[in-house]
DNA sequence: GCCCACACTGCAATCGTTTGCAGGAAAGGA
DNA sequence: TCCTTTCCTGCAAACGATTGCAGTGTGGGC
């Protein structure tokens, strides 16, 4: 490994001057800075970041903890604060909780001995008390809120998003809109509900609590619901479904039970995906504008970090896209 | 931030003993031990990664490179490859190339600075030049070549698979064989075709030229070879796609044309997703254990560092899924 | 009672970089 | 010519953990 000794030895100055020379250039003369440029240059010289994060206390870091990777909607999530961070100067370190606070913990731990800059989390069920773990360190909470007191977030509008979804249905019809709805510690799935209660309630329909069936977050916890929720006497005839993943699940489901999409149900899904858009047929959403997001997120944390005043939360608007999953109900049959 | 030093001071010994209680059991009393521990804990004491790996010259870290975290592929690859190194107590630094040289190169810079132990890289283009600047560090090729001489790889059976596809597909009666193949300088998409071309030889189909388009290795480029493939005067009745990207592009440009997919033209292609079982009809593909190969790379990597000997080389098999994408040809027609 | 061996602990150097401080040279003014 | 100011450079001390070496104390053997 080349280091600033052996650039300094190679341009005859000391190891103090070769510092200053590449990162401070107003503090040298032109001709012994160009001096070590060059020479830094020719060795290939790259900083030891271990060494200068010790001295400094500042790693040009940051962390980044998603709950599923597998799932594109964080996937890309995760590319938006990278290019961001990049973009910076910045590395992310990036974990996966697997949406379970243990492995959430764990990889904070990891983190702090890392002497990261800052922190970007989607937040899992109890990441309010894990956050102790890196207590001081700016946060940024992303696509979900943890609840944490003065907590920086950038989210998405889900109440309106989930109300814009369930408006849709009740405006072709539909009264007896069934809901599957993610674990009611996050945010995210609150808001969705709170959304899909408003939109009955200005379509003055009433709210059915067994038409609301709780579900993972993953594909077979929405199958399930969806199985439950369409084999009872009187299903419904449309389906909110509250997350990307469930929305897979949901649909297999209806197919497994031999429901025709639009014909007997409509779907509408939250988060659009290139599944959404190539399955037949292609299934109505709340699209999100998910890199969007994450870049966001990174360019909020990184003014935390320089200590400019910024606003707490964050909330982009969420799109409605129409296709085929949805159609007027068949009142004939109803 | 807790420090060694405040662990040796609350404990009563000094940095030197608390640091072996706590990883050197054996070179210290019991009792001074239990009191070393029991205060680390209390404290929520972390070590300090940066000072420890610029003493140690070790990091406990490990970079991934991934040409796309986008694809869900690669996104799987990433999770077998971050489970295995945590299992192990290892951290990940993750960079996306973006299939671009540039971009890779410049991850790899980065990546030099923290001092990572070893590397695992889907190589691109470029791969063979670009790992100069880690030169040394113990490297793991993951599911492609970069020609390095000696290098490790850790891959699947492309050419058998390749193979499989299409003699299911010549079986099926088709002599009119498409296929949409990636970029040439890498190796999967050389041995995809290799595989193509000897399954058309076992079944004394003449290999046509014009049959073979290049695509991009994204969707896009695969609906643009496919457009054209397909739009020619004698059109192949079966395609085969080199990655699950491009497969996407070319059903989108069958939809596009007005063909049915498996009425006027079956359809195989490379890697399994989600959106291959869902689409309809169900895409039949040659499935590869991807997790796996993730894991087996970190694992292999892992041993590569603790200085195991072990092969150079892994191949893992890959699995033809029969769904509803192929049929026989229609001779009537034909 | 003496000495040796052994088990345990502490001192201090080290990793590579940054940075406060001070010294030295050059330049400019008197 | 001499002094002051400015500009540039080097010395040396950090950052926090690890580790070779030396020192201390205890117990046991004779």
């Amino acid at each position: 490994m080349i280091g600033l000794q052996d650039v300094a030895r190679a341009a005859g100055v000391s190891p103090a001057t070769a510092s200053r020379a590449l990162h401070r250039p107003d503090l040298v003369a032109l001709r012994t800075r160009e001096r070590v440029e060059q020479v830094a240059l020719e060795l290939g010289y790259r900083p030891n970041v271990l060494a200068r994060g010790l001295r400094t206390r500042g790693s040009r870091t940051i962390g980044l903890i998603v709950t599923d990777i597998l799932n594109p909607f964080h996937a890309t999530l995760a590319k938006g604060v990278q290019d961001a961070a990049e973009a910076q100067g910045y590395t992310v370190l990036m974990f996966n909780s697997d949406e379970q606070p243990g492995k959430e913990r764990r990889a904070l731990e990891t983190l702090h001995g890392h002497l990261p800059m800052g922190l970007i989390v989607v937040p899992t069920a109890r990441t309010r008390e894990n956050l102790s773990v890196v207590s001081g360190l700016p946060t940024v909470e992303l696509d979900r809120a943890s609840g944490l007191e003065g907590a920086h977030t950038v989210m998405v509008d889900n109440v309106a998003g989930a109300r814009e979804a369930v408006t849709h249905l009740t405006g072709l019809g539909h009264r007896r809109v069934g809901m599957i709805v993610g674990n009611q510690d996050i945010s995210t799935a609150r808001e969705r509900l709170q959304g899909y209660r408003e939109a009955l309630e200005t379509a003055q329909v009433p709210y059915l609590e067994e038409l609301v069936l709780p579900g993972d977050h993953r594909e077979q916890g929405g199958r399930l619901a969806a199985l439950r929720l369409l084999s009872g006497p009187e299903r419904p005839t449309a389906l909110f479904v509250g997350n990307n993943e469930m929305t897979v699940g949901a649909v297999l489901a209806a197919r497994e039970l031999g429901l025709d999409i639009p014909g007997d149900l409509s779907v509408v899904g939250f988060d659009d995906s290139r599944w959404a858009q190539t399955m037949s047929p292609a299934l109505s959403v709340v699209s999100q504008p998910t890199y969007e997001l994450g870049q966001l997120a990174c360019q909020h944390l990184l003014s935390l970090i320089a200590g400019q005043p910024c606003v707490d939360s964050v909330r982009l608007p969420t799109r409605m896209i129409y296709r085929q999953s949805t159609a007027a109900l068949n009142t004939v049959e109803a």
